[in-house]
DNA sequence: ATCGACACTTAGTAACAGCAGA
DNA sequence: TCTGCTGTTACTAAGTGTCGAT
């Protein structure tokens, strides 16, 4: 059961190798060279050796004609015209899509004639670029709405230390509660959840406390629990709803260009840190937020917010080239915190369109950009092989660039920073040739495993990668996300990694509903694929969700009826084939035989499906939806196919998608 | 280069609300 | 009318990427 319930993998020891450059002058950037022999279909196979030239000499040096006949050898792409064609479309998009120049009507002139000027002006210039490029110019808000204040237990519930009980004082007791409210939360079995928590609730202790509890063993929040736990009655429940309704209505919009918007979010009240995955700050203490800790950001001639009463505001600033409306320093993360707008918002939509327009602007420039990193897997300098590897991931399977963490985080990582122990490769796996197999821990600690065939070229790569490489170090000891973005930005303005992701998304949705949609079907077919659609994108970006324990079990049993059925039929189905042979009816016999066939195929379709729950995660399609799917190919698809919007987008989605709902008509095209 | 601060997007899960079937 | 399931929202953690300082 246990394992069950757990996806998580260990996570490795973390041990990051640095590869010092030999460089003594520290100054020089040259490259050991790498010389490839590898021809083509395999002609010199045996010859596929690889050497590294310590010396440090230039490009040119490099080169014999040996590498030279390769590149010209390993000319697969006869589509050269296409390449010029595109390439000239690159270049007349850069000039003519320059999207924000015109914005405000500031004129792109201006900037470019500062250019010339020296540092001290570029400052200035910046500066006012900043002033010049506001998000808004008006904004007047109320201030954020706090965590309701902590009330006191009744006398009556006890807190017991070693079988004494005992009455806390107001702050540690705050702080236990949160404890006993988690009680029959599986962290509170993990050892560092309990010591850490142990330790920062001390730290709020009086001393008389401090000295008294020292051991956590001993404490039993067992009866904070039920009182904490107890049911609310109805009253109770309605008077808190119509409190919290009431202080949205006040607190939860702001005006801010002369429209009254929707605020995102309220500050996080005081709770015990539950990270993801094996987080090393888990139990930590976060702390309660007061006015004292939040700045308030508003414009300069808007009411300023009143902080409630007998306290002050940390600072108060009209920042107009930030969007949010307040912010604070987490305490557990040391990450600031912002109260924002809702993605309902002018401001919000705008730059979620900006998002869309850049994965459209890849899609344009998609082939030649595939073109290039494919030639530079056969680049002579190393760090240009391992980013044309790692795009190429990033590109085919919508990896996440892969900052890097800090120790104090869980291990978890990206493409840039995979590790060699994080892939294994096989020349030859269930019938298929050069196949990589991916199992990583991802963002929010979910594991990705993917076995994927890749180009024998790729694969040779990766070999030469972790070539004298431990598992704990770097597969891309050349690279990381900076480097990767650089090279990004100089093929397509704007481009990052994160847009293949958006543009991968996007087109998979466009493509499968164009696949997958008939004109004919009822609403709810086309509904359904949607749904399907839906999916593929979620499984291309790795998007998961949990399923509750119970409901898994209740879903593995269903699953296990069924294949029980399908068993049944089976030896149903060959007793009478038995039958059927030996009463010589070769017509039945045939009969029989296909209908059993097709039995083992569900059957086997039906233990697959088991095998995958097993995880006991299934795909999740609300972030894809949500954050990858450009939203006008669904609102074009819904006028198109005419099914209602409402059908596929939820109140708070159509709000969201507004704008995208407006813009598109049936034959948007990604 | 490398680092940290910062701003903003992307992500899974807990809690809640609303609805269908008993 | 209750109950259990399901879709939706609330919440906040965990990424990405930029910028300026060192």
């Amino acid at each position: 059961m246990e394992n069950l319930v757990k996806n998580e993998q260990e996570s490795p020891k973390r041990k990051k190798r640095k590869i010092e450059d030999e460089d003594e002058d520290g100054d020089r950037e040259e490259e050991e060279e790498e010389e490839e022999e590898e021809e083509e279909e395999e002609v010199l196979d045996s010859m596929a050796l690889w050497f590294t030239n310590d010396e440090e000499e230039d490009e040119d040096g490099g080169r014999d004609g040996f590498s030279d006949e390769c590149e010209t050898e390993d000319e697969d792409d006869d589509d050269e015209e296409e390449v010029v064609d595109s390439m000239a479309l690159w270049f007349t998009n850069d000039e003519e899509e320059d999207e924000d120049g015109g914005r405000d009507g500031f004129s792109d002139e201006c900037e470019t004639e500062d250019e010339d000027d020296d540092d001290e002006e570029e400052v200035v210039d910046r500066e006012k670029k900043k002033q010049k490029d506001p998000k808004w110019s008006s904004l007047e808000h109320k201030g954020p709405v706090f965590a309701p204040p902590y009330e006191r237990l009744p006398e009556t519930v006890k807190f017991w230390y070693n079988g004494e009980e005992m009455r806390l004082s107001e702050e540690a007791e705050e702080v236990a509660c949160l404890y006993a409210k988690m009680l029959d939360d599986e962290h509170t079995t993990e050892e560092v959840f309990n010591k850490n928590f142990f330790e920062d609730w001390r730290n709020v202790m009086t001393d008389e406390e401090k000295g008294k509890i020292t051991e956590f063993e001993k404490c039993n929040f067992k009866d904070m629990n039920t009182h904490i736990k107890r049911e609310k009655t109805d009253e109770e429940k309605l008077a808190l709803k119509e409190k919290n309704d009431e202080l949205l209505k006040e607190y939860g919009f702001c005006k801010i260009d002369g429209r009254k918007e929707k605020i995102e979010n309220k500050i996080e009240p005081p709770s015990l840190f539950i990270g993801r995955g094996e987080h090393p700050k888990m139990g930590r203490l976060k702390k309660r937020v007061e006015a004292e800790d939040i700045i308030i950001n508003c414009g300069k001639d808007s009411k300023i917010p009143k902080p409630p009463p007998g306290h002050k505001w940390k600072e108060v600033r009209h920042d107009q080239s930030v969007s949010w409306l307040a912010s604070w320093i987490g305490n557990v993360q040391n990450k600031t915190k912002y109260i924002k707008l809702d993605p309902s918002s002018k401001l919000k939509g705008e730059t979620d369109k900006q998002k869309y327009e850049t994965a459209r602007k890849l899609h344009k420039n998609i082939e030649k950009i595939r073109k290039d990193y494919r030639d530079d897997w056969k680049s002579k300098e190393m760090r240009i092989r391992q980013r044309a590897v790692a795009l190429y991931f990033i590109d085919k399977l919508a990896l996440r660039a892969g900052n890097e963490k800090d120790e104090d985080q869980a291990d978890t990582v990206g493409c840039c920073s995979l590790r060699v122990e994080h892939i294994e490769l096989h020349e030859q796996k269930d019938d298929k040739e050069h196949v990589v197999v991916f199992d990583f821990l991802g963002k929010d600690s979910i594991r990705y495993y993917n076995e994927v065939p890749v180009e024998k070229r790729v694969f040779k790569n990766l070999q030469l990668f972790m070539d004298n490489k431990a598992p704990g170090d770097d597969l891309f000891d050349r690279l990381n996300t900076s480097i990767m973005n650089k090279h990004l930005n100089d093929l397509m303005e704007g481009l990052t990694a994160k847009v293949f992701r958006t543009y991968n998304a996007s087109w998979t949705l466009q493509q499968q509903l164009d696949l997958l949609t008939n004109e004919d079907d009822t609403v709810a077919e086309k509904i359904l694929s949607y749904n399907r659609a839906n999916r593929a994108v979620a499984i291309l970006c790795n998007h998961q969700r949990s399923v509750p324990p119970e409901v898994y079990k209740k879903n593995m049993e269903k699953l296990k009826e069924k294949i029980d059925a399908i068993r049944e039929q089976i030896s149903e189905g060959e007793r009478k084939v038995k039958e059927a042979q030996r009463d010589a009816k070769l017509d039945s016999d045939k009969k029989e035989k296909e209908k059993e066939t097709k039995l083992k195929h569900q059957l086997a379709e039906l233990e697959i499906e088991k095998r995958n729950s097993n995880e006991n995660k299934t795909e999740s399609l609300n972030t894809s939806k949500l954050d990858y799917n450009d939203p006008r190919i669904t609102v074009a698809w819904c006028k198109k196919y005419d099914v209602p919007i409402e059908k596929i987008y939820t109140k708070s989605q159509m709000e969201r998608f507004g704008w995208a709902i407006v813009e598109a008509g049936p034959d948007y095209r990604f």
